[in-house]
DNA sequence: GTTGAGCGTT
């Protein structure tokens, strides 16, 4: 463990913060310091601007593998807009108002385990208490009208939807589980490496592309696919630098080439394959990457917070017992949408964790995992988002990417 | 009239 020093505006003094066992720092760790704080940056020295640092599913990774955090102060980052220094170059702006578009944006929210009695008037008034809910339903019965026990709330600010996230609610006297929910995509979407070169001409290699890329930041995968397609796929290892140039063109070797958003790989199985993709995860080899999730501890399926007389034994035997931990999951930073086709084809820990036939383990799995030895716990997405990222740059679904970009 | 993991008639 190392301690990296932060400050909440350049040229505030910085606050010592400690960073995990894998050298990542969680996003708790930094908010509780600097709450409402969503992200990092720092002063490249070489180039004099402000970076981004790499973040995924509620943690941050170090900017350079080798060397780590190193000495430099790094700057906090904050949801609001108008906190942003007035330094961007132009040609930044279309990609930052991209993502705070995609990152920052409200989504419904799903309130799970509600009381039979809420209503939507009580809802409203439990989460009015962290700021304006612009919408509060109670999902019912259509014969009866009664309540189905679930709803959804959605807010007006993006920094009320992530307290509303971190925090527990006590909603008419039961312990109630507030998400994002997966039943319909743009939630809040983390920021994809991979992107889409379009354009390409079959003279250009692999060598010519990561030459050229690197300039942007550091490259962990080239992808053509063979035969010659005209497109191939470059892997950034910060996502806000793919991101940033996802809507360019770029002259490589005198070929201009049109760099968008690479679509996600499962929409591409589904659509554009004919033979069935069920047992592939099963033959992917799956390698060390950097920025992998140290996985450590299981957690049962059951809410964390969620009081004795409402729970009903499920947890597993080989699981720890419950403790009493936000639900950072639902950040909304790391909430990755996946189909329920990846979720029951694509999940990589069959593989590495020889959990294979234990469906009941692997559903544990897919809840809870602990990453690290924070004892943070991160809901849902962690593992399996990263591991989906890094195979998808390996095999990266040509078929899939082709036609999904030409929206 | 009962219930308690989930994912939204528009």
């Amino acid at each position: 463990m190392e301690f990296i020093q932060v400050s909440e505006e350049e040229g505030d003094e910085p606050i010592e913060v400690p960073t995990e066992d894998d050298n990542s720092l969680l996003l708790s760790t930094l908010q509780a310091q600097f709450p409402g704080a969503c992200g990092l940056k720092y002063r490249n020295e070489e180039t004099k601007t402000l970076r981004g640092v790499r973040s995924n599913e509620g943690r941050f990774f170090p900017p350079a593998r080798e060397s780590g955090w190193g000495p430099m102060v790094y700057f906090c980052v904050f949801p609001k807009e108008n906190k942003r220094k007035s330094d961007d170059h132009l040609e930044n702006f279309t990609a930052k108002t991209k993502r705070i578009e995609t990152r920052l944006r409200c989504t419904d929210l799903i309130v799970l385990g509600l009381p039979w009695k809420t209503t939507e008037d009580s809802l409203r008034e439990h989460f009015e208490e962290f700021g304006e809910v612009l919408m509060a339903q109670i999902k019912k019965d259509i014969k009866s009208g009664q309540s189905k026990g679930f709803g959804f709330i959605r807010f007006g600010s993006y920094e009320v939807q992530m307290n509303v996230l971190a925090t527990r609610h006590l909603i008419d006297g039961r312990w109630c589980e507030v998400k994002v929910p997966n039943s319909k995509q743009g939630s809040a979407q983390q920021v994809p490496c991979k992107v889409f070169v379009g354009r390409c001409t079959e003279d250009l290699s692999s060598n010519d592309l990561k030459e050229y890329f690197s300039k942007y930041g550091e490259i962990t995968d080239v992808f053509i696919p063979r035969p010659f397609r005209a497109f191939s796929f470059i892997t950034f290892y910060d996502p806000e630098v793919a991101q940033s140039l996802c809507g360019e063109d770029h002259i490589v070797k005198g070929v201009s080439v049109h760099v968008s958003n690479a679509a996600p790989k499962s929409e591409t199985i589904n659509r554009h394959s004919s033979r069935p993709q069920q047992q592939q995860p099963q033959q992917i080899q799956i390698q060390p990457m950097r920025g992998a999730p140290n996985y450590q501890r299981l957690r049962p399926k059951n809410f964390p917070w969620q009081e004795p007389h409402q729970h009903h034994s499920q947890d597993h035997p080989l699981l720890p017992p419950q403790l009493d931990l936000p639900n950072l999951q639902a950040l909304g930073i790391g909430a990755g949408e996946r189909t329920q086709t990846q979720q029951q084809s694509q999940n990589p820990l069959s593989v590495g964790l020889n959990f294979n036939t234990n469906r009941s383990i692997i559903s544990g799995l897919n809840q809870w995992s602990f990453l690290s030895s924070g004892g943070q716990p991160t809901k849902n997405n962690g593992f399996f988002n990263w591991m989906n990222q890094s195979v998808a740059g390996k095999d990266g679904g040509p078929s899939v990417v082709e036609t999904t970009t030409q929206t």
